[in-house]
DNA sequence: CCCACTTCTTGAACATGTTCAAAACTTGGT
DNA sequence: ACCAAGTTTTGAACATGTTCAAGAAGTGGG
């Protein structure tokens, strides 16, 4: 696995031939799926050697990157449009697990195999990993202004960790998205429009003296994992 | 990918093979983990030819299948030693878990390029693939024993589901596991002393009238979701 | 014992992700 | 214009999971 060069002092023929690679990677992958894209059909395809593509592209796996990256900017811009004007939590959370589900729906077909890849801890394509961290904060962002406009009132400290709970809350609908084989992945639209009112009462229930310290402990053990390093 | 032997009509003979073949795989990646491990080098050591293992295998994943399995019961036996003599549903799913982690450690190393592939919805390897319901079911039954004892009293409805909650938070636990790189996967331990008591309380809260709607709606989801197929 | 039939085994060939040494090209300094 | 130092590109070679046609070994019926 080579070195790949350093995003700051690349020539611009250079980045052209970067993202050529790029463009031909996806087109293939969505005609054909990624098993059957080869490293040569790609390299071909975007008119360079197949181990030029290696020059920019440490493995196949990173060309998934890009895939990862335009999915969640494009998730970010149909979120945007589903919390114009809405006020109400659900509708607003509603909004934005569906505008994901819009977004990657054409993927779906073979998003598996990436999502495979994703799954590996080593992997750098690990929604955990600190390569995704760019990707994954853009997102975590994304559930965080799900709550700024919205009517939800919740103590400081539930607050301060929502937005990353509603994220994992995400990756289970992905989850279950992945593994979902109806027509349209009709199955994960019904989980998120029971989900949703279901994540809003409770939400709403954090108020109550009881389930106070039930939420308190939960914001504690958040911390606590997040303080002993990454994860 | 050949079709593999009827699990029925193996000769003895076979049987002893395909024995042989699975130890030399456990062996080696036990030693040199997953990815250094060669189909060639496994044969070797069980004294075939590479393409004998294709026959009793029909890849290198589904050599994985027999590493879960024999997890799967070495997991159930050290449930049982923990769950003997207690009765607080707090201490019951507290050792089953941490017996998980227990049984799991030695293979922490290379765990992850297994759960990569259990990832892959298509992976008959996936903890929610039909290949994977005796496991899976199996696995369930330990959570429904760590109910079954306990001094927890829960409504009949989501004392049915229950033990799958249990099982998906497990999957959570397992989750963390595989990303945890800190020492003897401290980190995980510390999850589980923190998650359990909190998951005790909350089940205890949903007796309360307040809490019941929730707690019916998320049994309703549930049981909704199983009914449009398996997922 | 021999024949047909199934089950098992082999080794060579194949496909494809990846590496690498060498060559082509760029660029900045003189 | 030329050189040295970097950067980019190439094509062949390699490693390894997998396939496959051929044959060996076992099995039951006559």
């Amino acid at each position: 696995m080579l070195a790949v060069p350093d995003p700051a002092n690349r020539s611009p023929k250079a980045e052209l031939t970067r993202q050529a690679i790029v463009d031909a990677a996806l087109r293939l992958f969505r005609a054909g799926g990624y098993d059957r894209t080869t490293m040569r059909a790609i390299a071909d395809e975007a008119g360079v050697s197949a181990g030029n593509a290696y020059y920019y592209f440490g493995s196949k796996e990173h060309l998934v990157q890009a895939f990862y990256d335009q999915m969640q900017v494009e998730h970010a811009r149909a979120a945007e449009v589903a919390l114009a004007g809405t006020q109400a939590f659900a509708d607003r959370l509603r909004g934005v697990f569906l505008a994901w589900v819009e977004v990657a729906a054409p993927y779906h077909e073979f998003a598996g195999k990436f999502f495979k890849n994703a799954a590996e801890p080593t992997s750098p394509l690990s929604p955990f990993s600190p390569e995704s961290a760019p990707a994954r904060d853009a997102s975590i962002e994304i559930f965080r202004r799900v709550l700024d406009g919205s009517d939800l009132r919740l103590s400081p400290a539930l607050r301060r960790e929502m937005p990353e709970l509603l994220w994992l809350l995400h990756m289970g609908v992905v989850l279950f998205w992945v593994h979902d084989r109806s027509p349209g992945q009709a199955r994960t639209r019904v989980l998120v429009d029971r989900a949703v009112p279901l994540v809003d009462k409770l939400a709403r229930l954090t108020r109550l003296p009881v389930v106070r310290g039930v939420v308190n402990d939960l914001v504690d053990l958040m911390s606590s994992l997040r303080a002993e390093g990454a994860s």
